[in-house]
DNA sequence: GCAGTTTAGTTGTCTATACAACTTGTGTCA
DNA sequence: TGACACAAGTTGTATAGACAACTAAACTGC
């Protein structure tokens, strides 16, 4: 019945997220230095120090080298926000995920893709435009564009088998990603796509990943808002 | 015109980083073991084992006690996502935050929210609906229920000059936190509040906060799509 | 062939110490 | 009064070692 022994840190942080949580400690605050917490539980200030960097890393304190410790202003809340393949996202909820191809095509590249991918205008780019289908309800639609030099054969893969997601990380490894939410209108080959209407707002995340020196890819993906929601949790 | 030395643990990371995101060592593949590593640096293990835990906290190798490390599976792009105060964010573009406060009123909870304040039907809550505005643009309706027991004194607040979430993480210390974001329609009220029109879809961030061992706030957080969304990045 | 045991290797935690880097308040001297 | 030096206290980094907990493979005995 008895709980596992904590790591002495572990207890450490627990005490201090105990008396900022319960508001002992205010935003502000000073928190005990490495050595007086280290003699107040009797242990070495390097296992304070790895309890306070923790701490630091989770955002509950803030700490100044020479002044101190101190409660961070938790005016951000600020949590890990996970953005899976979509494959693996759907297999886990233990439901079939099927895909559409729509287009599968080597195109040049209009002037945003270009931008996008770091390209000059007219530069040979791959395009495909596939949806998502969860249970054979379509969840997620995606075009996207595929810098050839990072995976030359991009366009001879079959994407009812592979995601484009799972190709692109296995062939370009992501040293760098960048997104952004937000909430639009589909346009009509879009709403058609998902079988919804024009007038359905969605979740649009356009995402573009970086692998080595090029941009590997370029994708905008549209989630029926129905249907769709990220989620996201906060521990103090 | 040199840089900084870094830290070695630092350098241990970077090595560690590059060989990854130069795909010299793929998802799954093993990564030198802190005695490995330590040698090759020519530093002690505690300094390897910092640089490689943090790795693993920052989701780019998994660790398994009595077995190695290794090159995690990067079909997870994680990254933080912050949520900060709506005051602090527009203040920190240098653009004046100003608020509209449509309701202040203390009501009795229907089944909905009470479920989300982990409340009675019935019982006794505050209820605060409020526009903010970035230079006098609308850019966020708030429609909140607070739970008397967390914050007495809510209903006295001047939100003018003090925003519901300062009031809040002052006097009800934040313990857990959790969110989701949706993209939707605008109903009437909010529309209007808002100065957009119904069809212009918008995203709806609902927050629960928890502070000890009360319910201590739920709102629904509209922002119209054509004026604000969420941005992230990931680095490898 | 199989089950159990041993062993080598790996990560997890903790110590006691050392020095560097920085902050802050105090004291000194001009 | 102001500029400067100093000292005390704090965090940042790094070490060398120790033992515990766990894994996986090799080995042993049946």
């Amino acid at each position: 019945m008895e709980a596992a022994a904590l790591p002495i840190y572990e207890q450490i942080k627990a005490f201090v997220k105990g008396h900022i949580s319960s508001g002992q400690w205010k935003s502000g605050d000073p928190v005990p230095s490495e050595s007086a917490l280290g003699q107040r539980f009797g242990v070495a200030r390097m296992t304070v120090n790895r309890a306070l960097r923790e701490l630091m890393a989770e955002g509950l304190v803030t700490r100044v080298q020479g002044s101190g410790t101190r409660v961070a202003e938790l005016h951000r809340i600020s949590s890990r926000l996970t953005i899976r393949d979509i494959h693996e996202e759907v297999a886990e909820r233990g439901h079939l995920h099927t895909t559409r191809v729509l287009l599968v095509a080597q195109e040049r590249a209009r002037a945003d893709v270009a931008r996008a991918l770091d390209l000059r205008i007219g530069a040979k780019v791959f395009h495909t435009v596939l949806t998502h289908l969860e249970n054979g309800v379509p969840i997620q639609h995606e075009d996207r564009y595929v810098n050839p030099a990072a995976a030359p054969d991009y366009l001879a893969v079959d994407f009812t088998q592979t995601s484009p997601t799972h190709h692109l990380l296995a062939h370009a490894p992501l040293t760098e990603a960048s997104y952004n939410i937000e909430a639009c209108l589909p346009s009509a080959s879009e709403a058609k796509a998902l079988g919804i209407k024009r007038t359905e707002p969605c979740l649009a995340m356009t995402r573009r990943t970086v692998s080595g020196a090029n941009v590997a890819s370029f994708a905008r993906l549209l989630y029926p808002a129905a249907r769709y929601s990220f989620a996201g949790q906060f521990q103090a």
